[in-house]
DNA sequence: GCCAACGTTGGC
DNA sequence: GCCAACGTTGGC
């Protein structure tokens, strides 16, 4: 089983959105970024226990806990002239994008704010809290899950 | 195949 | 709202 951490922006779709859907789950349309895209074709497993990240917003931080429910598959929202992701690059016969499905498992008990990774020396290697960073989903070592867990119990 | 221009992301 | 970092596009 493997660890990912997936952002977005909690206006746009956050973590409350998840868990008001009906089996608290959706597909995760919309990535136009082809490192981003080869993670969710080829390697996030049904299983895979991923990190809600709230991007744009203040503060970012990590929010909750979901796990991936199916497996790669088409991005049909980018054949669609009225979705906002559309591509007509992506061509039906041969699709450039690709999503997975996730499903909520729970909020962490407090956010744990970019701020406060920064300052683990035990996260540095973590993509996230490294400059310029705009990669959307990335995988997480699970000693780092598990220190992100460890923490959750502490006073922010 | 190089690289300048441009658009987007996302923290601040 | 600003701007640095980065990815993509397209002319050559």
């Amino acid at each position: 089983m493997a660890y990912w951490l997936m952002k977005s922006e909690p206006d746009v779709f956050g973590i409350e959105h998840l868990k008001a859907l009906p089996k608290k789950t959706d597909h995760w349309d919309g990535v136009r970024n082809y490192q981003a895209r080869n993670m969710m074709r080829d390697e996030m497993k049904v299983g895979d226990q991923v990190f809600f990240y709230h991007s744009n917003c203040k503060p970012p931080a990590i929010v909750g806990i979901m796990e991936v429910t199916k497996e790669g598959y088409v991005d049909h929202t980018a054949f669609d002239p009225d979705e906002k992701y559309y591509d007509p690059k992506s061509d039906p016969e041969k699709p450039r994008w690709y999503m997975v499905d996730v499903t909520h498992v729970r909020d962490l008990k407090r956010e744990i704010p970019l701020d406060e990774l920064k300052s683990y020396p035990e996260l540095s290697d973590m993509r996230l809290v490294q400059k310029g960073n705009r990669l959307s989903i990335m995988p997480i070592e699970k000693k780092e899950w598990d220190f992100i867990l460890s923490i959750e119990d502490d006073q922010s």
